[in-house]
DNA sequence: ACCTCAAACATTTTT
DNA sequence: TGTTTGAGGT
């Protein structure tokens, strides 16, 4: 397999040959860019470069872990695992683990995750005594990050007085010592959040001449995906870490930077000319993705940005069809409209559902989606939103693991000292709570050693602290001898949370069992794939996994859905693009300032050119948004494509409804009157499409009738209640006992 | 201490 | 629309 060079174009081909020195590599959307990073290490590999003195940065755990599978199949598995390649936060969390004694953390500190941080800061504010409008949570968890990604800790700060003029102005005058605080908490409890794990890194570096210079000559060689959207933080450390060797080679499309919102700065592609004078630089413009419509479309879209690196991406691919731009009257039927043209495509074509995908510009709007291709029987899968490993239910889980594996973990303290209920309630807490941060320990130190506190509590609350010391104690102990599902399992069980999640019939009390029991299934298979197979190895990464770190195999035959952002670095045959309408997209919260519009545009810019043969644009009339119904326009960027390269399609049936809308400014009954029309409309439509979703095996389950279940095995109806999408079954199952399904989601199949 | 229900609240985008 | 918070009852 000598052959790889030949699978490149001209500039790709210099840019994989560039071997020593610093390389700049400026790749318009669909050139190639991801095929030269790995042919560029597999050619390194090739001459003879220790893949242990390689570090590839990528954006996504799953980007690096398929270009390493690339990689494996023409150097052979034992070369490549010894990569070392991730993302920034899983590839420093692994440095940091190995120095922690340096900067004084423990290698098995905990990461706290977004929700974690946002309860911390909640809990400081509460104890600060602050007034939570002026300190909202989002806003300061927001503020503390970004400084942070600016490498401004709370020492920092104290010494700038812009800094803390802003905050005086803004009157959150408290705003440096919650910040203080939060640093405080998270050193006790031996956890860090996102950024630490750079900014830590970034310290560890700094302070300790001996191991920058180790990790220097460790990492001789440098890739980075993605350049456009690293940070400051990152910036600092790719500098300093490179600094020794200068082999680095950034890749990157200023055109697709779009995350400035987590303080991604472009000015990091500029920087590199002065960073490395003597630095190389190949710009790959061809276009190897998309038909020519879709490269036009896109070239004159990305013109109207003013910042911009000046290049010219062109295609030999043939012209392909034109851009649909449909609109429709509400969201529910655009949805329809999708799932509609996305299902005649398939079958016209004979395409598979892997091919398709549905981008929106926020979370959110997968709903309608979701219900248009449930109806038509579409499979489909979502990224982003809740991962699995954010459910409640899984969380808590995960809390007894953290808590066992570092104890001083209080948000996971707190999570569960008192779930299942165990008479520890809130009054004790906030007593513990204040002895704990007067003598600056953790929450789990106090409780560890209640009887060395002077605490106001009775003997059997006493007893009840003590009792859940003694279990904690015991998981702590277990850990040491036992892999991960052994132990896992035991703290399911002694903890009290698999009989309580067991208990609870109501068919949301199901599925949180099941997912449960997932987690469960997932420390096992853990177990058997790997050799370090206890706990603490376990949950070290997992606030790092992304639900598309861990796609199952019967989820590679389905439409995706997910947002613009999400879907950066990927590319589908056919690609939909929906909500494009104002306020949506662009954003409503990208105000009027022309860098926020632009950065909106790049956005746009990156959905669109996810397309490789077809690309379907669609705005609604009106938005189910905040519980209301919202009358929109079209987005501005629909008018900023090339109008030959369009072909406008108008599904807007019931143009009558327009009339109300058109004077909704006048008279505000008449809003109210269009809203009850369409929240008429909208529960008449679902009550109806119910009936017709429902299989008619449902119609025949009634009292008396045997069934068998996937996981309860044969069972027997003992009463049905609600219709429609609520239709609920009471069913009684040898050797388990009663359990309340709804029917919707249960597959019973009925025996007799 | 714990449970229940009604009112208030909330929406970018993510490692 | 869904989720979280707070008051009030047990």
């Amino acid at each position: 397999m000598n052959n790889y060079l030949e699978q490149l174009n001209k500039e790709q081909t210099k840019a994989v040959r560039h071997i020593d020195g610093p390389l700049m590599v400026i790749a318009g959307a669909g050139s190639g860019k991801t095929r030269v990073l790995t042919y560029r290490i597999i050619h390194l590999l090739k001459n003879k470069i220790n893949p242990y003195n390689i570090l590839a940065l990528t954006f996504t755990n799953k980007a690096a872990k398929e270009m390493r599978r690339r990689i494996e199949n023409f150097v052979g598995i034992s070369l490549a695992n010894n990569l070392w390649m991730g993302t920034f936060h899983s590839v420093f969390a692994r440095i940091l683990r190995f120095e922690a004694d340096k900067i004084n953390y423990p290698s098995n500190f905990t990461i706290y995750d977004t929700e974690d941080s946002k309860n911390l800061v909640k809990s400081i504010i509460k104890d600060l005594n602050l007034d939570k409008e002026t300190y909202k949570v989002g806003i300061i968890r927001n503020r503390i990050s970004a400084l942070k990604n600016n490498f401004i800790t709370s020492e920092t700060y104290h010494k700038s007085n812009d800094l803390m003029q802003a905050d005086i102005i803004s009157k959150r005058t408290e705003f440096g010592k919650i910040y203080q605080t939060y640093e405080n908490r998270c050193k006790k409890s031996s956890a860090m959040d996102f950024d630490d794990l750079l900014l830590k890194t970034y310290e560890l570096l700094s302070i300790h001449a001996d191991t920058l210079i180790k990790y220097q000559e460790k990492f001789k060689y440098i890739l980075i995906d993605e350049y456009q959207d690293t940070n400051q933080i990152q910036y600092l450390i790719i500098k300093k870490l490179a600094a020794l060797y200068e082999n680095i080679c950034v890749v990157g499309d200023d055109a697709q930077s779009i995350y400035s919102f987590r303080g991604a700065n472009i000015q990091n592609i500029l920087n590199f000319k002065l960073d490395y004078p003597d630095y190389k630089t190949y710009k790959l413009e061809q276009n190897y993705r998309s038909t020519a419509t879709i490269v036009e479309a896109a070239n004159g879209l990305i013109k109207k940005n003013e910042k911009q690196i000046r290049k010219e991406v062109w295609t030999h691919n043939k012209q392909g069809e034109k851009i649909i731009v449909a609109q429709t009257n509400s969201d529910n039927d655009e949805g329809r409209l999708v799932a509609n043209t996305l299902f005649d495509i398939k079958m016209n074509n004979d395409e598979l559902y892997k091919d398709f995908t549905i981008l929106y510009r926020t979370n959110a709007q997968s709903r309608p989606l979701e219900e248009a291709l449930r109806r038509k029987n579409i499979p489909y899968k979502i990224y982003g939103g809740l991962s699995f490993y954010q459910r409640k239910e899984v969380k808590d889980l995960l809390a007894y693991f953290r808590l066992t594996v570092n104890p001083n973990d209080d948000e996971s303290f707190k999570r569960i000292v008192n779930y299942p209920a165990r008479g520890i309630g809130a009054t004790t807490i906030q007593k513990i709570n204040i002895v704990a941060n007067e003598s600056n320990k953790s929450l789990w130190e106090v409780v560890n050693s209640i009887e060395n506190y002077n605490i106001n509590l009775n003997k059997g609350t006493l007893n009840k602290i003590s009792n859940f010391s003694l279990m904690i104690n015991d998981f702590i102990i277990q850990n040491n001898q036992k892999n991960a599902y052994d132990i896992g399992e035991e703290i399911a069980n002694k903890s009290g949370l698999f009989h309580h999640l067991y208990n609870d019939k109501t068919p949301e009390g199901i599925s949180r069992f099941e997912n449960m029991q997932e987690l469960l299934n997932g420390l096992k298979d853990f177990c058997e794939n790997n050799e370090n197979n206890n706990l603490t190895n376990f949950i070290q990464d997992i606030a790092l996994l992304t639900d598309q770190d861990n796609e199952k195999d019967t989820d590679f035959n389905k439409v995706t859905l997910m947002t613009v952002h999400a879907a950066k670095g990927l590319e589908f045959p056919y690609v939909f693009v929906v909500g494009l309408e104002e306020n949506l997209f662009p954003s409503m919260m990208s105000g009027e300032s022309q860098e926020d519009m632009e950065e909106e545009r790049r956005l746009f810019y990156v959905a669109i050119t996810r397309a490789e043969k077809r690309l379907f644009l669609s705005y609604a009339n009106t938005r189910f948004r905040w519980g209301q119904f919202i009358d929109c326009r079209e987005s501005r960027f629909l008018n900023e494509l090339d109008e030959n390269l369009l072909d406008k399609k108008d599904f807007n049936i019931q143009k009558k409804y327009n009339i109300y809308t058109k004077t909704k400014k006048q008279n505000s009954t008449y809003k109210n009157t269009t809203q009850n029309i369409f929240k008429n409309r909208r529960l008449k439509k679902l009550s109806s499409t119910n009936h017709q979703n429902h299989n008619q095996s449902n119609e025949k389950i009634v009292n008396g009738v045997i069934v068998k279940h996937a996981k309860f095995g044969k069972g027997k109806i003992l009463n049905i209640e609600g219709d429609g999408a609520n239709k609920k079954a009471t069913v009684f199952f040898e050797g388990i006992g009663q359990k309340q399904l709804l029917l919707k989601f249960a597959k019973l199949d009925i025996i007799s």
